[in-house]
RNA sequence: GGGUGAUUAGCUCAGUUGGUAGAGCGCUUCCUUUACACGGAAGAUGUCGGGAGUUCGAGCCUCUCAUCACCCA
């Protein structure tokens, strides 16, 4: 049966895989010949996620070693899975709520909203598990794993794991070990989704911003003399002044400044540090006054070198507020809009005085509830307020003015200056903070998060990486690393969001005071401000809420008198004047942690929840892991955190390379948006190339540490490249070459066969070397040139007069080694391109075994290769070549058979001629050969090592286009005859450089002054004739 | 401001301990020759960003400048 003309990649792709599938080919341990484990694990793509080129990149790379390493009978195991993504999850629900005219996500309440994500999950998550089928991916989707698996809120019928047991056994752990507290901090603040993010989740934008001047008046009009000074000492400025001055980019957070900072050297402010001033904002009777205080942190030179301290709104602030003791109020509610609670702005300001006066002592807790918004800026959204701030202050006379200039046309159209006096407002680039999701200005708060105390476990990650046993790729990364660990900081690992892994922990009222005789009930501090997010709560941190209460009926003393009936689970209250005061022994309240774990908390754990941990199980001998391969942009979010994870839990590092790639971007390097209409889709890709294409030109532009720019123009010349290969099998068919499948290497005589054999060997290595190095794009590039360039070129040209020849002997050898190296193309380019390979392997009569399989070859190019034959086809490609191009150059048609001739042939040279003479004038169209003592005139020279050919064109050629081709000729050599006689000319090279150089420059030498002497010779004939 | 990387053919990029530059695409010419026009044959194009240094020898190592990109403030 004739072959198709080409591979239908569409319908032969699906079939395969399916064959594959059913055939259980990708499953962990499938063709295992080894003990050794070979264990991948997918960086899991959310739960929403849908295949882009990212994934394809990455999934090719991962899919290229574990295709390579299961050949290789390794026990392995590529883990898939999905992640369950909080805020990206919830978000996409939310959306399809009011897409679909249904109850909000605050309607519904948290259960309900729990089911309705589970119910989206079941109904279109995990897409992209089907779409990375269509890549070829070899993972164990029997084995595919969830981050939130046997969560609670899981529905029944939900695929079982028990990622969640991990994640609450890990935070156990890590709480009881005190690598997790819980602290009031100031955090990134999402006023979108109204959590909590890391830091990573932020993202630095700058835009387009402004400065503000305003005068803080000083206290009961007190003056000082402000000097400013040049370079050199000399008074620049000089005036008596009764405010000091303050450049701010967010006005609206002047309500909750508590002081003013001014650097300790600064001599302009000297003579105020220690007094008043006023917040030029709010109603006048309640005009807060605060001190002026010294602190490194304000830069002298930028703005007026005064800062107003905002402990509870900037990052800056808060670390200057802390160092001073200076009282942070919080000015806005979890949506960014100005706080509208607490008591009356007169009652607040008057208490504020008396902090700012030193007469009133202060905690956290009382700060934390004081509400310093003046009533009239109460429930105005952050941007609005500022705007009305500004105006407020410079309608008052406090912003600091200066004069503009502007020419303007007057009645009689003459231009007239005019000058005016306005605020003094700068445009400046200000960087400025987003969540990556929301898109929002994310706003510094104050609130209460649980943390990882990242201090304390980064050492054995660092460790990891410094002694080697953990090595990233490319090397840069490493220093990367090294800088972000050495300084990290906490991380905020809760999430007031729903969609997650709840926090396992319980909350009841703290005992303060025990006073069994008189009172059974025992209240909690009165006044205190708490809520369930406040210390003033005593936590029980357990798996399950039957631990925590066994924890607390110990904490409360009374085991053994109470029954687990008293302690009773509530629900966390909304706010903290909801929640009953006190406790009672019959009656002891619960209440759990409203919160959710940051999503990388739990992939963080991926590299062992996935393989059913803390279950003892069989699934654990694939960690720790191999190979971690994901874009450099989460080498902190999720790369650092699983190291510092797996050693926080495990005492062990989770693989031990890390291969970082970088962004793919299209062809002209740019990133791809939706926006700029320039992304790629990689199904799109497949649909028209087929997915060997894809991945081919994936692994191609894989080189380590390289710009990964994706071209529609390489994955169609990959797709030519499978046509290629094709249409050699479709070339064995035509020459009806039997094909049992699975032959053994056939020992070679012919030279031809010998040679490509032992190219075969040289190859193999090659593509071995660099899968070891993960240098992928070298594995694919040797790959081509082999088949294209040797087998395809040179072989199958060759082979072509022996399979239509006499010679029984020699055709069945050169059928057998055809058939073989074609086996061996498949074998080594399967792991690249899997699916053209396999459909090519089932061609034969029989197989033992699916191409997926198939054994890698081990054999070497010492054992293959037969230096003799080597030399000898290299004498014959480079004699064809050359004939090749000066028929070109001398303008023969293409078609036409033409004599050649000889002067000065040796030995070796004869010898070579005779074995392969067939082969030569068939591919260079030559007619015969005739040796002669001297060249004709009008003979193409073609210099050759054994030999001066020549093509006797007679009156054919151009002598003077014959001389111009043969002294470019000539300059070419020249130009490297200079520099090989130069080398070799200079004592110190002979001297210092290493002896096989040296010989090497000799014998090039001499190679080269024949060519020069040949070339020579024939120039001169060829004047005499001219 | 700090850090990391990049700068090589018209384009996109390789170039592994320093030994005298390559691939794909594109381009030019020729060829529909019995595997393949998703093909074959031939060909052109580079002071390897500028400058300095180390070395017998530098695309590669060192310094410096320029431009660009990304990450972190």
């Amino acid at each position: 049966m004739a072959m198709d003309k080409t591979f239908d990649a569409k319908t032969a792709e699906a079939r395969i895989y399916e064959m594959w599938e059913n055939a259980g080919a990708f499953k962990a341990g499938a063709n295992a010949s080894r003990d050794e484990t070979f264990c991948i694990q997918l960086p899991p793509p959310n739960v929403t996620g849908h295949l882009h080129v990212g994934h394809a990149f990455n999934h090719t790379l991962m899919d290229i070693l574990t295709r390579w390493k299961r050949m290789q009978g390794y026990d392995t195991l590529w883990q898939p899975g999905l992640d369950h993504a909080g805020i990206a999850t919830q978000l996409m629900v939310e959306k399809e709520l009011a897409a679909t005219g249904q109850p909000k996500r605050t309607e519904l309440g948290r259960e309900k909203f729990l089911e309705k994500v589970w119910e989206w999950k079941g109904d279109k998550g995990g897409v992209i598990e089907q779409q990375a089928r269509r890549l070829g991916d070899s993972m164990d989707w029997s084995r595919s794993a969830f981050t939130m698996s046997g969560a609670e809120s899981a529905p029944e019928g939900e695929k079982p794991g028990n990622f969640h047991d991990a994640v609450l056994k890990v935070f156990v752990q890590m709480y009881n070990d005190g690598l997790i507290y819980r602290g009031k901090r100031l955090v990134n603040w999402d006023p979108h989704f109204e959590t909590a993010i890391s830091d990573l989740e932020v993202e630095n934008i700058e835009v387009d911003g402004h400065m503000w001047h305003f005068k803080y008046p000083l206290a009961g009009g007190e003056t000082y003399e402000y000097v400013e000074k040049d370079e050199d000492g000399n008074v620049t400025l000089r005036e008596t002044r009764d405010y000091i001055s303050i450049a701010t980019t967010r006005p609206e957070t002047m309500l909750g400044d508590g002081a003013v900072a001014v650097n300790p050297k600064d001599e302009r402010y000297a003579p105020i540090v220690g007094k008043l001033c006023e917040i030029p904002v709010g109603p006048k009777a309640q005009r807060r006054l605060i001190p002026i205080i010294t602190d490194p942190y304000p830069d002298m030179d930028f703005g007026s070198g005064a800062v107003k301290i905002t402990g509870a709104h900037d990052f800056n602030d808060y670390e200057v507020a802390k160092r001073g003791n200076i009282p942070m109020y919080s000015l806005m509610d979890t949506k960014g809009a100005m706080r509208a609670d607490g008591k009356p702005y007169v009652e607040e300001a008057a208490t504020a005085q008396a902090i700012a006066n030193g007469e009133q002592k202060f905690d956290e807790a009382m700060i934390a509830a004081m509400n310093m918004v003046p009533e009239e800026y109460r429930g105005l959204d952050r941007f609005e307020a500022r705007k009305k701030v500004v105006e407020d202050i410079t309608s008052e006379g406090n912003a600091i003015m200066h004069d503009v200039t502007r020419t303007e046309k007057d009645e009689d159209g003459n231009k007239v200056e005019v000058t005016e006096t306005v605020p003094f407002v700068e445009a400046k680039k200000i960087m400025q903070p987003f969540g990556d999701r929301s898109k929002v200005v994310i706003e510094p708060a104050l609130t209460d998060q649980w943390f990882v105390d990242t201090a304390k476990i980064v050492g054995p990650a660092l460790d990891a990486v410094r002694e080697g046993r953990t090595k990233i790729m490319p090397e840069s990364g490493e220093k990367v690393f090294y800088h972000w660990l050495e300084n990290i900081e906490p991380w905020c690992i809760s999430r007031q969001l729903w969609w997650g892994h709840q926090i396992p922990v319980w909350y009841g009222h703290p005992v303060h005071e025990i006073n069994w005789a008189t009172d059974k009930r025992l209240r909690t501090e009165p006044g205190a401000n708490v809520d369930h997010t406040s210390f003033d709560f005593v936590a029980f941190c357990a798996p399950t809420f039957e631990q925590a209460q066994e924890q607390a009926l110990e904490y409360y003393r009374i085991k053994g008198i109470a029954s687990p009936e008293t302690v009773i689970e509530i629900e966390a209250a909304p706010t903290r004047e909801s929640y009953p005061m006190g406790w009672a022994p019959d009656n002891i309240e619960l209440w759990r942690d409203p919160d959710v774990l940051d999503t990388w908390f739990s992939s963080g754990l991926w590299p062992f929840g996935t393989l059913g941990w803390p279950e003892d199980n069989d699934a654990m001998k694939y960690f720790p892991g191999d190979v971690l391969i994901t874009g450099q942009d989460i080498l902190f979010f999720w790369v650092a955190r699983m190291m510092m994870m797996s050693q926080a839990v495990l005492k062990e590092d989770p693989f031990h390379t890390v291969y970082l790639h970088q962004l793919v971007r299209d062809a002209k390097g740019e990133k791809m948006s939706k926006t700029k209409g320039n992304v790629i889709d990689p199904l799109d890709m497949i649909n028209e190339y087929g997915a060997d294409a894809l991945r081919f030109s994936n692994a191609q532009m894989a080189a380590l540490g390289g710009v990964l720019k994706i071209s529609e123009d390489r994955i169609k010349g990959y797709r030519n490249f499978g046509t290629k290969l094709w249409n050699a099998f479709s070339f064995a068919d035509h020459y009806e070459i039997a094909y049992p499948g699975d032959a053994a290497r056939p020992t070679a005589t012919q030279t031809l066969n010998k040679w490509i054999i032992g190219e075969t060997g040289k190859v193999r290595e090659e593509v071995d070397a660099a899968l070891e190095s993960y240098r992928f794009n070298d594995a694919a590039n040797a790959l081509y040139a082999f088949t294209w360039g040797k087998v395809c070129d040179w072989y199958l040209e060759f082979s072509k007069p022996i399979l239509q020849g006499e010679d029984a002997t020699a055709k069945a050898e050169t059928e057998q080694t055809l058939r073989w190296v074609l086996d061996q193309c498949l074998i080594l380019l399967h792991p690249i391109m899997p699916f053209i390979t396999e459909e090519l392997w089932g061609l034969a009569d029989s197989r033992a075994k699916m191409l997926v399989h198939a054994d890698w070859p081990t054999y070497t190019a010492a054992e293959l290769v037969d230096a003799d034959a080597d030399r000898e086809m290299n004498w014959v490609i480079d004699l064809i070549d050359n004939t090749r191009s000066a028929r070109a150059q001398s303008h023969v048609p293409a078609g036409a058979k033409v004599p050649l001739v000889v002067t000065g042939l040796d030995a070796k040279g004869q010898s070579a001629w005779d074995n392969n003479h067939v082969l030569i004038q068939r591919l260079a169209r030559i007619e015969s050969l005739t040796a002669v003592d001297a060249f004709p005139k009008g003979c193409v020279t073609i210099p050759m090592e054994g030999g001066t050919f020549g093509l006797p064109l007679a009156d054919l050629i151009d002598v003077p286009e014959e001389i111009a081709r043969l002294e470019k000729t000539l300059q070419k050599l020249a130009k490297e005859l200079g520099g090989l006689r130069g080398r070799l000319g200079n004592p110190k090279f002979v001297a210092s450089a290493p002896e096989e150089v040296v010989a090497e420059a000799k014998e090039n030498l001499a190679l080269r002054e024949g060519e020069e002497a040949q070339i020579k010779a024939a120039i001169a004939r060829l004047k005499e004739i001219g």
